[in-house]
DNA sequence: GGAATAGTTAAGCATGGACTTGAGTATTGC
DNA sequence: GCAATACTCAAGTCCATGCTTAACTATTCC
Protein backbone atom coordinates (compact mmCIF):
# COMPACT_ATOMS: atom_id res chain seq x y z
CA UNK A 1 0.00 0.00 0.00
CA UNK A 2 1.26 3.16 -1.04
CA UNK A 3 0.80 6.23 0.92
CA UNK A 4 -1.76 7.81 -1.86
CA UNK A 5 -3.06 10.03 0.85
CA UNK A 6 0.50 11.47 0.77
CA UNK A 7 0.34 12.67 -2.53
CA UNK A 8 -3.29 14.01 -1.88
CA UNK A 9 -1.90 16.23 0.82
CA UNK A 10 0.89 17.54 -1.19
CA UNK A 11 -1.12 18.64 -3.86
CA UNK A 12 -3.85 19.81 -1.75
CA UNK A 13 -1.31 22.21 -0.53
CA UNK A 14 0.26 23.39 -3.20
CA UNK A 15 -3.81 23.85 -5.59
CA UNK A 16 -3.79 26.92 -3.40
CA UNK A 17 -1.82 30.23 -4.86
CA UNK A 18 -1.30 31.65 -1.62
CA UNK A 19 0.20 28.96 -0.34
CA UNK A 20 2.47 28.64 -3.57
CA UNK A 21 3.67 32.34 -2.85
CA UNK A 22 4.48 31.14 0.39
CA UNK A 23 6.60 28.79 -0.02
CA UNK A 24 8.70 30.74 -2.66
CA UNK A 25 8.59 33.32 -0.35
CA UNK A 26 10.52 30.60 2.14
CA UNK A 27 12.73 29.10 -1.05
CA UNK A 28 14.40 32.67 -0.37
CA UNK A 29 15.26 32.32 3.42
CA UNK A 30 13.82 31.84 6.63
CA UNK A 31 11.28 33.93 7.81
CA UNK A 32 8.61 34.51 10.81
CA UNK A 33 4.86 34.10 10.83
CA UNK A 34 4.71 38.08 11.24
CA UNK A 35 7.33 38.46 7.63
CA UNK A 36 5.14 35.62 5.87
CA UNK A 37 1.52 37.41 6.63
CA UNK A 38 2.95 41.05 5.94
CA UNK A 39 2.90 41.20 2.17
CA UNK A 40 -0.79 39.04 1.63
CA UNK A 41 -3.80 40.88 2.27
CA UNK A 42 -5.06 39.46 4.89
CA UNK A 43 -5.25 38.07 8.06
CA UNK A 44 -2.61 36.68 10.75
CA UNK A 45 -4.71 33.83 11.26
CA UNK A 46 -5.34 32.87 7.21
CA UNK A 47 -1.54 32.58 7.09
CA UNK A 48 -1.29 30.59 9.80
CA UNK A 49 -3.49 28.10 8.23
CA UNK A 50 -1.96 28.13 4.83
CA UNK A 51 1.29 27.50 7.14
CA UNK A 52 0.13 24.08 8.65
CA UNK A 53 -1.43 22.78 5.79
CA UNK A 54 1.95 23.71 4.37
CA UNK A 55 3.95 21.63 7.07
CA UNK A 56 0.96 19.08 8.11
CA UNK A 57 2.53 17.53 4.36
CA UNK A 58 5.99 18.24 4.87
CA UNK A 59 6.42 20.82 2.28
CA UNK A 60 7.62 23.24 5.09
CA UNK A 61 9.35 23.11 9.06
CA UNK A 62 8.67 25.94 11.90
CA UNK A 63 10.43 25.97 14.81
CA UNK A 64 9.37 28.55 17.80
CA UNK A 65 11.67 30.33 19.92
CA UNK A 66 10.04 32.50 22.37
CA UNK A 67 7.05 33.68 20.92
CA UNK A 68 8.61 33.76 17.34
CA UNK A 69 7.98 31.47 15.24
CA UNK A 70 9.79 30.93 11.68
CA UNK A 71 9.70 29.11 9.05
CA UNK A 72 11.85 26.90 6.88
CA UNK A 73 11.30 25.06 3.40
CA UNK A 74 11.65 21.29 4.23
CA UNK A 75 14.01 20.13 1.43
CA UNK A 76 13.03 16.97 0.28
CA UNK A 77 9.50 17.69 0.54
CA UNK A 78 8.58 17.76 -2.86
CA UNK A 79 9.83 14.72 -3.43
CA UNK A 80 6.94 12.25 -3.17
CA UNK A 81 5.34 14.83 -5.92
CA UNK A 82 8.57 14.02 -8.21
CA UNK A 83 8.66 10.75 -7.63
CA UNK A 84 4.48 10.52 -8.57
CA UNK A 85 5.15 12.69 -11.92
CA UNK A 86 8.25 10.54 -12.29
CA UNK A 87 5.95 7.24 -12.31
CA UNK A 88 3.67 8.52 -14.66
CA UNK A 89 6.39 9.92 -17.40
CA UNK A 90 7.88 7.24 -18.06
CA UNK A 91 5.42 5.18 -19.86
CA UNK A 92 3.64 8.16 -21.64
CA UNK A 93 6.82 9.05 -22.79
CA UNK A 94 7.16 5.25 -23.90
CA UNK A 95 4.12 6.27 -25.82
CA UNK A 96 2.36 3.24 -24.79
CA UNK A 97 -0.87 5.66 -24.75
CA UNK A 98 -0.42 5.63 -28.65
CA UNK A 99 -0.10 1.30 -28.68
CA UNK A 100 -3.16 0.98 -30.50
CA UNK A 101 -1.97 3.22 -33.36
CA UNK A 102 1.37 1.36 -33.49
CA UNK A 103 -0.35 -1.64 -33.83
CA UNK A 104 -2.79 -0.58 -36.41
CA UNK A 105 0.35 0.79 -38.71
CA UNK A 106 2.48 -2.75 -38.15
CA UNK A 107 -0.79 -4.54 -39.25
CA UNK A 108 -0.26 -6.18 -42.92
CA UNK A 109 -4.01 -6.53 -43.80
CA UNK A 110 -5.01 -2.29 -44.12
CA UNK A 111 -8.78 -3.28 -43.44
CA UNK A 112 -8.10 -1.67 -39.98
CA UNK A 113 -10.25 1.49 -41.56
CA UNK A 114 -13.86 0.17 -43.23
CA UNK A 115 -14.21 2.13 -46.16
CA UNK A 116 -17.68 2.21 -45.24
CA UNK A 117 -17.42 4.07 -42.42
CA UNK A 118 -16.89 7.76 -42.65
CA UNK A 119 -14.64 8.67 -40.58
CA UNK A 120 -14.78 12.39 -40.19
CA UNK A 121 -13.38 13.55 -36.82
CA UNK A 122 -14.55 16.61 -35.60
CA UNK A 123 -12.01 17.59 -32.79
CA UNK A 124 -14.08 19.36 -29.88
CA UNK A 125 -17.31 19.32 -31.01
CA UNK B 1 5.20 37.05 -17.72
CA UNK B 2 5.71 33.10 -16.74
CA UNK B 3 1.94 31.19 -17.40
CA UNK B 4 1.16 31.00 -13.67
CA UNK B 5 -2.17 29.73 -14.59
CA UNK B 6 -1.04 26.64 -16.82
CA UNK B 7 0.39 25.52 -13.28
CA UNK B 8 -2.75 26.69 -11.68
CA UNK B 9 -5.01 24.29 -14.12
CA UNK B 10 -2.56 21.39 -14.25
CA UNK B 11 -2.53 21.30 -10.12
CA UNK B 12 -6.21 22.34 -10.14
CA UNK B 13 -6.50 19.12 -12.49
CA UNK B 14 -4.35 17.04 -10.65
CA UNK B 15 -5.94 17.79 -6.93
CA UNK B 16 -9.34 15.51 -7.61
CA UNK B 17 -8.45 11.64 -7.06
CA UNK B 18 -10.88 10.20 -9.35
CA UNK B 19 -9.10 12.69 -12.29
CA UNK B 20 -6.00 10.92 -11.18
CA UNK B 21 -7.57 7.44 -11.49
CA UNK B 22 -8.79 8.90 -14.81
CA UNK B 23 -5.00 9.42 -15.55
CA UNK B 24 -3.63 6.04 -14.84
CA UNK B 25 -6.16 4.45 -16.41
CA UNK B 26 -5.53 6.62 -19.10
CA UNK B 27 -1.53 5.18 -18.98
CA UNK B 28 -2.56 1.83 -19.37
CA UNK B 29 -4.31 2.91 -22.87
CA UNK B 30 -6.88 4.74 -24.62
CA UNK B 31 -10.67 4.35 -23.94
CA UNK B 32 -13.92 6.04 -24.90
CA UNK B 33 -15.64 8.13 -21.92
CA UNK B 34 -18.24 4.99 -21.16
CA UNK B 35 -14.75 3.03 -20.93
CA UNK B 36 -14.00 5.68 -18.14
CA UNK B 37 -17.47 6.07 -16.70
CA UNK B 38 -18.06 2.25 -16.17
CA UNK B 39 -15.32 1.62 -13.37
CA UNK B 40 -16.24 4.77 -11.44
CA UNK B 41 -20.02 4.79 -9.10
CA UNK B 42 -20.73 8.20 -10.79
CA UNK B 43 -22.81 9.49 -13.03
CA UNK B 44 -21.49 10.22 -17.17
CA UNK B 45 -22.07 13.75 -17.06
CA UNK B 46 -19.65 14.07 -13.54
CA UNK B 47 -16.83 11.60 -15.60
CA UNK B 48 -17.16 14.23 -18.77
CA UNK B 49 -16.66 16.94 -16.30
CA UNK B 50 -13.66 15.22 -15.16
CA UNK B 51 -12.18 14.68 -18.66
CA UNK B 52 -12.74 18.20 -19.91
CA UNK B 53 -11.07 19.14 -16.52
CA UNK B 54 -8.08 17.17 -17.57
CA UNK B 55 -8.12 17.87 -21.61
CA UNK B 56 -8.50 22.14 -20.79
CA UNK B 57 -4.81 21.59 -19.02
CA UNK B 58 -3.08 19.45 -21.46
CA UNK B 59 -2.85 16.46 -19.44
CA UNK B 60 -5.36 14.05 -22.07
CA UNK B 61 -6.49 14.58 -25.46
CA UNK B 62 -9.73 13.25 -26.64
CA UNK B 63 -10.99 12.79 -30.88
CA UNK B 64 -14.16 12.19 -31.75
CA UNK B 65 -15.25 9.66 -33.96
CA UNK B 66 -18.89 9.17 -35.08
CA UNK B 67 -20.18 9.33 -31.89
CA UNK B 68 -17.37 7.96 -29.74
CA UNK B 69 -15.20 10.12 -28.11
CA UNK B 70 -11.56 8.74 -27.25
CA UNK B 71 -9.98 9.42 -24.71
CA UNK B 72 -5.66 9.45 -24.17
CA UNK B 73 -2.58 10.77 -22.33
CA UNK B 74 -0.98 13.76 -23.66
CA UNK B 75 2.63 12.58 -23.39
CA UNK B 76 4.15 16.19 -22.48
CA UNK B 77 1.23 17.11 -20.35
CA UNK B 78 2.79 16.49 -16.93
CA UNK B 79 5.62 18.59 -18.01
CA UNK B 80 5.20 22.05 -16.53
CA UNK B 81 4.55 20.33 -13.75
CA UNK B 82 8.08 18.55 -13.07
CA UNK B 83 9.72 21.76 -14.56
CA UNK B 84 8.15 23.71 -11.81
CA UNK B 85 8.98 21.55 -8.88
CA UNK B 86 12.22 21.06 -10.31
CA UNK B 87 13.15 24.97 -10.35
CA UNK B 88 11.75 24.52 -6.85
CA UNK B 89 14.12 21.53 -5.27
CA UNK B 90 16.96 22.66 -6.80
CA UNK B 91 17.37 25.88 -4.61
CA UNK B 92 16.05 23.61 -1.72
CA UNK B 93 18.20 21.21 -2.26
CA UNK B 94 21.34 24.12 -2.30
CA UNK B 95 19.81 24.68 1.22
CA UNK B 96 19.60 28.20 0.36
CA UNK B 97 16.59 27.67 2.82
CA UNK B 98 19.21 28.03 5.47
CA UNK B 99 21.34 31.30 4.60
CA UNK B 100 19.73 32.90 7.53
CA UNK B 101 21.74 30.76 9.52
CA UNK B 102 24.69 30.98 7.79
CA UNK B 103 24.94 34.40 7.62
CA UNK B 104 24.17 34.36 11.20
CA UNK B 105 27.31 31.39 12.00
CA UNK B 106 29.66 33.81 9.82
CA UNK B 107 28.79 37.04 11.43
CA UNK B 108 31.50 39.02 13.40
CA UNK B 109 28.99 40.84 15.66
CA UNK B 110 27.22 38.66 17.67
CA UNK B 111 24.68 40.92 18.39
CA UNK B 112 21.82 38.71 16.29
CA UNK B 113 20.79 36.98 19.34
CA UNK B 114 20.94 39.22 22.53
CA UNK B 115 22.39 37.27 25.48
CA UNK B 116 19.36 37.97 27.55
CA UNK B 117 16.88 35.37 25.18
CA UNK B 118 15.85 32.23 27.12
CA UNK B 119 16.13 30.34 23.54
CA UNK B 120 13.94 27.49 24.57
CA UNK B 121 12.47 25.97 21.77
CA UNK B 122 9.42 24.14 22.05
CA UNK B 123 8.46 22.47 18.80
CA UNK B 124 4.75 22.29 17.50
CA UNK B 125 3.43 23.93 20.61
C1' DG C 1 3.95 43.75 37.41
C1' DG C 2 1.77 45.58 33.27
C1' DA C 3 1.59 46.71 28.47
C1' DA C 4 2.92 45.42 24.00
C1' DT C 5 4.10 41.79 20.89
C1' DA C 6 3.63 37.27 18.44
C1' DG C 7 1.12 33.72 17.80
C1' DT C 8 -3.00 30.37 18.49
C1' DT C 9 -7.68 28.68 18.40
C1' DA C 10 -12.61 28.41 17.44
C1' DA C 11 -16.78 29.79 15.23
C1' DG C 12 -19.11 31.39 11.34
C1' DC C 13 -19.72 33.08 6.60
C1' DA C 14 -19.15 32.71 1.63
C1' DT C 15 -17.49 30.83 -2.43
C1' DG C 16 -16.15 27.15 -5.58
C1' DG C 17 -16.29 22.78 -7.26
C1' DA C 18 -18.10 17.91 -7.53
C1' DC C 19 -21.98 15.60 -8.53
C1' DT C 20 -26.85 14.78 -10.02
C1' DT C 21 -30.86 15.26 -12.82
C1' DG C 22 -33.05 15.96 -16.91
C1' DA C 23 -33.41 17.45 -21.40
C1' DG C 24 -31.16 17.69 -25.92
C1' DT C 25 -28.06 16.43 -30.16
C1' DA C 26 -25.58 13.57 -33.31
C1' DT C 27 -24.56 8.91 -35.06
C1' DT C 28 -25.35 4.08 -35.94
C1' DG C 29 -27.93 -0.28 -36.80
C1' DC C 30 -31.99 -2.27 -38.62
C1' DG D 1 -37.22 6.34 -41.17
C1' DC D 2 -36.88 5.05 -36.36
C1' DA D 3 -35.00 3.32 -32.20
C1' DA D 4 -30.91 2.73 -29.65
C1' DT D 5 -26.48 4.45 -28.54
C1' DA D 6 -22.98 7.79 -27.07
C1' DC D 7 -22.30 11.84 -25.72
C1' DT D 8 -23.33 17.01 -24.47
C1' DC D 9 -25.23 20.86 -21.91
C1' DA D 10 -27.55 23.56 -18.25
C1' DA D 11 -29.37 24.10 -13.87
C1' DG D 12 -29.42 23.05 -9.17
C1' DT D 13 -27.78 20.86 -4.67
C1' DC D 14 -24.43 20.05 -1.32
C1' DC D 15 -20.14 20.06 1.00
C1' DA D 16 -15.19 21.31 1.57
C1' DT D 17 -12.20 25.05 2.10
C1' DG D 18 -10.45 29.95 2.45
C1' DC D 19 -11.07 33.81 4.99
C1' DT D 20 -12.68 36.78 8.79
C1' DT D 21 -13.61 38.06 13.49
C1' DA D 22 -12.94 37.72 18.18
C1' DA D 23 -11.29 35.83 22.22
C1' DC D 24 -7.21 33.71 24.26
C1' DT D 25 -2.19 32.30 25.61
C1' DA D 26 2.66 32.91 25.93
C1' DT D 27 6.70 35.91 25.78
C1' DT D 28 9.31 40.18 25.92
C1' DC D 29 10.20 45.02 27.09
C1' DC D 30 10.05 48.72 30.42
Amino acid sequence: MLNYSEIDSILRALVEPTRRQILDRLSRGPATVSQLAEPFGMTFAAVLQHLQALEACGLIRSEKIGRVRTCRIEPGGLAPLADWIAERRIPAERHLDRLGEILAETDPSPKGQSPKKNQQKDEQT
